[in-house]
RNA sequence: GGGGAUGUGGCGGAAUCGGUAGACGCAUCGGACUUAAAAUCCGAAGGCCUUGGCCGUCCGGGUUCGAGUCCCGGCAUCCCUACCA
């Protein structure tokens, strides 16, 4: 321990005397948090970023569009973390060069304000979710704001807002008035404990996604949007977006379109009653050994036989206790009893043996999907292969390898073979391949009027009520006779009324259905007497639309005007997390197409091109039993992680940021520490916007020292002047010399900075910038050279950037100066150091001109290795020209 | 079980068409400045062996003058999905 350990830490400030006041060391140190202070101020006030819309007096028409969304966040009670910005501030980079090369840029902010956590939120702090919500609105747009994130605030806005779910109101009339959106009853999760009802999503292996408590299904008469109507467009239209191809298989997937036949089987002894399958395999028809129907299908009970009436009942019943997952869970044992009732496969003729097959009841058949029953070809799935070997079922072979002989009919196969082949032992196509023989299958099966091809989807329509209260009301009039109507345009919004108890009912019905005044209303039509409908919208329905709101936020006629849509289109860039790739994706596109029927767009598709930023996860530590240590307990100053208290050694893991692990890091705090610029920069830096990557605390200092490298060389500390003597002027001399490697070097960074824009690698970008520092800082930089460079890194750094251009003396902000321009001719040095191998491997290198000949480069490269060639004959030279030289010598 | 992504130093990552692997940064070490420290600046550094080599981009094959990059086979990790007939 030495001297300074009587000063201990505190008053060593003393020694300085810009210490004491706690004032950064010279005036003209750079001290991010006044300058970010200074800057978001101004353009607060500027209104920098406003974008003007066609009508406005400031628009210009001539101007190309740009519009660059973010998906908007969920205002939840702890605010942002680092994670959520990552994708904000890239697409953010990408607003501010685009406004830079002219571009009328639309780049929007908002609150996804509606729904259940904000409800449950509300419940357990007794406070109700509207100031909870404002509250919580209030907390992200400080800390979106402090970010400096060029968003044109006059468009901001919360899907909880009067003024903006009044027409999502109007748009669910029009879904109403297109027959789109029906009521029904279904069976929905109901979780005793928390007495509510919960969405699917909310419902997590049958359990609810918070507290874990079991949930049952109970049916209850719901609303449902009619997505299915619009399948194969959802299918189709996916050719026309650039969307990652994993994102729109996962779409495909979901939608799970697939093209067969449903089949009708009589059922023996039972008149008329026909037992309708759906198949992807009718040309497997011959196959069919048995029939398996699902628990809940109605002709189970009246089909069973009577011995085996109680047992099928039975099973019934414990399959209805199970959920669909529960089901599933596991996956390969596969259960079902006889029915004891008989059905005929219509392809066999009269009189043949084949003919009658046994109906099983199986929970692996479910009632949601097709028919509810199939047919089983256990030699040609899986599935039925199990079911049969179960129950010791026959198995008949009818289609091979395209290679293999023809197997017997009367002895089963050794193993079940799915997909492709040649169709066997089926009289009316045999030898046909697997597509033609279904094809004539179905056309068979047409003529005899025992089936009809069908196409299936997975997709299953949109559950699209809750029995909540923080939603949207439904705008729909239940009248005394039972129909219902929509409400007119003119009586929107339906408000959602103010309750002080907005707490789920015991039973389970809607907490809207306590507003008593609320509900009875009167139809504007007749006058009549009627109930509104108490149901509230799931939290999906506000995030459907909000892009196309942002293009007309104020406008009081329509959810936005012709004019604004004509003039926006839809999103050029959508930025957001793979979580959304089905759900919200699919109904926001599946809402836009009913409006592009309804003529409110002339887009087909909402989002043009799509970018997922990766996830951003966190070390999270663990003391020898396991236990977590709150990362702000963790001393990180040696080599190993300790805890702060014990000293302990402590292991590292990589998670996603979540409370739970303890691993939560706040923007504000590293943005007070650091500095907005360096926080900004810190995570682009850590890699490409695309991949997960965890954030390391260690490694921010590291931008700002960069930042602090960039601002010395435009002020020197030493001196008062606001900027160093020769960099106001912009002129543009010819360089030669030293300022010959500086350009060079620039244009190389400028280049990197371009092409780091394709696929998001602004990694690459920065680090071309700190290369062009360092050089810079040795050799110095010029007026030109410091106009390019800051105009360059104003998208990155933009509070530095904007602090310099003032500096500089230019007028107006940094933001709407012009994207500086690479000049080739700077790019390449007339030398270079060019490796010269032998047999692929380097063995020397020397210096070449660029436009050195392949003679010249052979020459020059055979000069270098010569030593190493003797006594090896060289058989043969490749040069690549501007590269390399290769000898293969032996 | 199915689908997708990823795999490069101690760490995050770079490498446009197959052409000098490890840019840039973090951490580390050394030096300068300092009474001292911090900060800053300068420099070193993939591994192994005696200068010169050898080995190195998850593992095993292949194509090529030359492979992180292309082809075949395997392993690991992460994410999504879950009997859809």
């Amino acid at each position: 321990m030495g001297e300074d350990a009587r000063f201990g830490r505190s008053p060593r400030s003393l020694l300085h005397p810009w210490g004491v006041c706690g004032h950064p060391a010279h005036m003209n140190a750079y001290d991010p948090s006044a300058i970010e202070a200074k800057w978001q101020a101004h353009w607060a006030q500027e209104r920098t970023f406003r974008t003007p819309n066609p009508g406005d007096v400031d628009f210009d028409a001539s101007k190309p569009k740009y519009y660059v969304l973010d998906m908007f966040p969920y205002p939840s009670g702890s605010g942002l973390h680092v994670g959520h910005p990552m994708g904000y501030i890239g697409s953010d980079i990408v607003s501010r060069r685009k406004r830079m090369e002219g571009y009328n840029v639309l780049h929007p902010m908002g609150y996804d304000a509606f729904g259940l956590p904000a409800e449950q939120y509300a419940i357990t702090t007794g406070r109700h979710p509207e100031e909870t919500t404002r509250e919580n609105i209030e907390t992200y747009r400080r800390q979106l704001q402090s970010i400096g994130l060029s968003y044109d605030w006059d468009r901001e806005l919360a899907t909880c807002d009067v003024d903006y779910y009044r027409w999502t109101q109007w748009i669910f009339t029009r879904l109403y008035d297109r027959g789109l959106a029906y009521q029904t009853e279904v069976p929905v999760w109901w979780c005793e404990e928390l007495k509510t009802v919960l969405a699917n999503e909310e419902v997590i292996d049958g359990k609810s996604e918070r507290g874990g408590h079991p949930c049952v299904r109970r049916p209850l008469r719901q609303w449902m949007l009619k997505i299915t109507a619009y399948a194969d467009r959802l299918i189709d239209d996916l050719d026309l977006v650039d969307w990652p191809e994993s994102v729109k298989t996962m779409q495909r997937e979901w939608i799970g379109r697939s093209e067969g036949a449903e089949i009708d089987f009589q059922i023996e002894g039972h008149g008329g009653d026909a037992l309708r399958v759906y198949t992807t395999r009718p040309d497997t028809l011959y196959g069919a050994t048995f029939m398996v129907i699902a628990p809940e299908h109605p002709l189970v009970e009246r089909i069973a036989s009577d011995e085996q009436r109680e047992a099928v009942a039975a099973y019934a019943r414990a399959a209805a206790a199970k959920s669909d997952l529960q089901r599933s869970e596991l996956a390969k044992d596969k259960t079902g009893v006889d029915t004891g009732a008989c059905a005929i496969n219509p392809i066999y003729e009269e009189g043949d043996p084949r003919r009658r097959v046994p109906i099983f009841v199986g929970d692996y058949v479910l009632m949601s999907y097709g028919t509810g029953a199939i047919m089983c070809v256990p030699g040609h799935d899986e599935r039925d292969w199990e079911f049969a070997k179960t129950f010791d079922l026959p198995i008949v072979a009818v289609v091979r390898a395209e290679d293999s002989p023809v197997p017997p009919a009367d002895v089963p196969p050794a193993e079940c073979r799915a997909g492709e082949g040649i169709t066997c032992n089926s009289p009316l196509w045999d030898g046909l391949p697997v597509a033609e023989a279904k094809a004539r299958a179905i056309d068979l099966l047409e003529a005899r009027g025992a089936g009809t091809r069908k196409v299936n989807y997975r997709l299953r329509d949109w559950l699209f009520s809750r029995q909540r209260y923080w939603g949207e009301p439904f705008p729909v009039l239940h009248l005394e006779d039972g129909r219902h109507v929509r409400v007119p345009d003119e009586a929107l919004p339906v408000e959602l009324p103010d309750m002080e108890d907005f707490k789920p009912s015991e039973d389970g019905s809607a907490p809207l259905a306590r507003a008593t005044d609320w509900v009875h209303a009167t139809e504007p039509l007749s006058g009549a007497a009627a109930l509104r409908d108490t149901d509230t919208m799931p939290g999906w329905a506000g995030s459907c639309w909000y892009y196309l709101r942002f293009m007309d936020p104020q406008c009081s006629t329509a959810p936005l005007s012709p004019e604004a849509e004509d003039y926006w289109g839809n999103v050029d860039l959508y930025i957001g997390g793979t979580e959304h790739a089905v759900l919200h994706l699919l109904y926001a596109r599946f809402w836009h197409k009913v409006l592009f029927d309804e003529g409110v767009v002339k887009t087909k598709e909402p989002f043009q091109r799509l970018f997922n930023q990766g996830m951003l996860t966190a070390f999270a530590y663990k003391d020898s039993t396991g236990r977590l240590v709150s990362a702000d307990e963790v001393d990180l100053s040696g080599e190993k992680p300790r805890a702060m208290t014990s000293g302990e050694e402590l292991e590292e893991v990589i998670a996603k940021m979540s409370k739970s692990l303890k691993n939560v890091v706040n923007p504000d705090d590293v943005c007070a520490e650091y500095g907005v610029d360096a926080f900004r920069l810190y995570e682009m830096f850590m890699g490409p916007l695309s991949d997960s990557k965890p954030w390391n605390p260690r490694d921010v200092p590291g931008s700002r020292r960069f930042l602090d490298r960039f601002w010395r060389l435009f002020v020197d500390l030493d001196g008062s002047d606001p900027l160093r003597s020769g960099l106001e002027s912009n002129e543009e001399v010819e360089p030669a010399g030293e300022v010959l490697v500086v350009e060079r070097a620039l244009n190389q960074c400028l280049k990197r900075v371009d092409d780091s824009f394709q696929g998001f690698k602004f990694n690459t970008a920065v680090a071309g910038f700190m290369e062009f520092v360092n050089v810079a800082s040795k050799k110095g930089l010029n007026g030109s050279q410091a106009d390019r460079l800051v105009r360059a890194v104003a998208p990155f750094a933009p509070h530095m950037a904007e602090e310099l251009w003032s500096r500089m003396g230019r007028e107006g902000s940094v933001a709407h100066a012009e994207w500086p321009a690479v000049d080739e001719r700077y790019l390449e040095a007339d030398e270079y150091e060019m490796p010269v191998q032998i047999l692929g491997k380097v063995r020397a290198k020397v210096m070449v001109p660029r436009s050195a000949s392949r003679e010249q480069m052979e020459a020059a490269a055979l000069g270098a290795v010569s030593d190493k060639l003797e006594g090896k004959t060289v058989v043969k030279t490749i040069v690549v020209p501007g590269r390399l030289v290769n000898f293969v010598a032996k």
